[in-house]
DNA sequence: CAGCTGGTTGAAAGCGCTTTCATCTGTGGC
DNA sequence: GCCACAGATGAAAGCGCTTTCAACCAGCTG
């Protein structure tokens, strides 16, 4: 019934260890064997069976996405990392299991062991906050457990993707402030992520660069939340002189924002630019629609596990890749009237 | 190193093939030898490797949940059903993997082919709108794979949960018309979407019963998206009379609907009440918080993939498990003014 | 030209489970 | 009290790959 290494190695004129070689791509096999047995299983459509080479290879072709779904609100961004993630997995017939975690849980590593011990999968994904939580880590190196990251804070001898996110807040900043504005206040994330901490460090470096002293009441503690944002929003418009242009540190927080200026009658960009950050899709759906800083979630998920995939196969260069940003510049920003 | 079937044998004074019976559930074994072997399991923390399970008995303790994430806008509707799967799937040691795929996509079939060929996943759970698109279900059925639905359109011999989602339309359109509303609007969703044609219906059921006739004019064609809410709202409230009130299809064009009343500078409860369907967490963050039917999705993730599971192992009911739906009466409705 | 080397290839022994089949034990029917 | 029989258990043969090890075959070296 099912087509067995055996079928491809009687249908190429090999043995089945030689047809075992080519699959796995090692190199002392010679051109024209190679060749003739990649025909055969072609023909034949050969499907090598992963529990089969699981048991006898010692490996799983299979890696494991970890998130933090509830300290990360944005289901939005971890799904575009899921989808990017599978596509690098899909490339290379690896396949990608997910296990949501929770920082706050005592049993968090335990939870982790489970996984690891059940599944054996090759290779991990961690994504924010996650990627610099030191027990997980701490955990993965004892185990000696392969790992890419997604934007993680401390990026010496980790291998993922990032982008440089300070200096893209910096970038918007710079923008808002190209287009007049000069009282400029800004909502921060949660303390614990890296993205809260680089945000709000583009944001005064570029305050800084342009000789502004940051007026404290302009910075204001949210939670990536729209609520947060609704809430900042709030405080923010009551202040005299009020802000003409705020940057939060996220799209969702950006929404809520907006949403709070409708709340007292003050149109947006008219009487308040406003700029987020991710260019999640909601970003497009806003009346206005929100300038922001594109973050390529779906590209980055892909190349963190590229470069697990790579790694795990004792190639590639394990680095950190950086990515690019760009700014989405929409109708939600306009010089201060 | 690893504690493998036979050491479990040895300190349960029994062979490996009994390990295996007392692993497998089977009934064929005594039940103090069955105690003794579950605490020399214990006692060992034995960790069966999944890989050679599924080698030697022919299944992969795997199970794959598909969805469409091109013609279904909510990823945070898709999150909670995959949390609810995944929850499931971890209480009974299976694992999932995730596989999107779109409907519009002419070689979907062969996608699924490879996932299935690649894989051998025991069972799938099909999400909407996958649940009821031919192509697939015939492919499926053809290689006489396992599957669990989540709302399927039709139900008759189909394994899976759904909620009444008629039932419940109904009931909030009429604590609308229980406020004192009368001319009341609807804005669907894709019609291909059997939540869109069930919702609507309910509206009708509702609005028939309170023997008021519905203006053609009030039921609007949207696709489930903010943007689509936004521009229903646009053409609702241009409409003279107005409507009082609006039931969109679900919560994210709620929102647009919120946002485009408040373009035109009407208020939301007070000079328009609106009210959604799904109450995803969005619902609550909006301002004013959103009334709207609650979906247990998580719920019915879990519900599907326990049915999936049951069925697998030969037991279970196999039948379409119905959950309750529940109105969360928030800020955004009232009286008409 | 014998001996060596390095590059290719195949035979065969597992990887850690499940499952068949045979064996063994205790029970009830006559 | 003996036999048939059902239930409980173990021995052993795989499941479909990978990997070690040995064999083989040029092509060189001295």
């Amino acid at each position: 019934m099912r087509i067995r290494i055996e079928d491809v190695a009687r249908a190429a004129g090999v043995s089945p260890a030689t047809v075992s070689r080519v699959m796995n791509e090692e190199n002392n096999v010679s051109e024209s064997t190679r060749q003739r047995v990649l025909d055969a299983m072609k023909a034949l459509d050969y499907r090598p069976l992963a529990s089969a080479r699981s048991l006898a290879g010692n490996r799983t072709f299979l890696i494991a996405l970890l998130y933090d779904n509830n300290d990360n609100p944005s289901s939005t961004y971890l799904a575009e990392i899921q989808d990017g993630v599978l596509e690098a997995c899909d490339a290379q017939r690896y396949s990608m299991m997910v296990r949501p975690l929770r920082m706050r849980d005592a049993d968090l590593v335990r939870r982790l062991d489970s996984l690891v011990s059940d599944h054996h999968p090759d290779g991990l994904i961690l994504t924010p906050p996650l990627t610099d939580f030191a027990p997980l880590v701490a955990f993965l190196h004892e185990r000696a457990l392969p790992f890419a990251s997604v934007s993680p804070q401390h990026g010496e001898g980790v291998i993922g993707v990032a982008m440089n996110e300070q200096q893209a807040a910096r970038a918007m900043v710079e923008h808002l402030l190209s287009l007049g504005h000069r009282r400029i206040a800004h909502v921060t994330g949660l303390p614990s992520h890296g993205a809260s901490r680089w945000r709000e460090a583009g944001y005064r470096e570029a305050m800084a660069a342009a000789g502004l002293t940051v007026d404290p009441a302009l910075v204001v503690q949210g939670g990536f939340t729209f609520t947060t944002g609704f809430e900042a929003g709030r405080q923010l418009l009551r202040l005299d002189p009020r802000p003409t242009a705020v940057f939060a540190a996220n799209d969702d927080m950006a929404a809520g924002l907006i949403w709070s200026a409708g709340e007292v009658g003050l149109r947006v960009p008219q009487d308040l630019s406003v700029a987020g950050f991710d260019d999640v899709p909601l970003a497009r759906q806003l009346w206005p629609p929100l300038t922001t800083v594109r973050q390529p979630s779906r590209e980055m998920g892909k190349i963190a596990a590229a470069q697990l995939l790579e790694s795990l196969r004792g190639r590639g260069t394990g680095e950190l890749v950086q990515v690019p940003f760009s700014l989405e510049l929409r109708q939600s920003t306009m010089p201060p009237g």
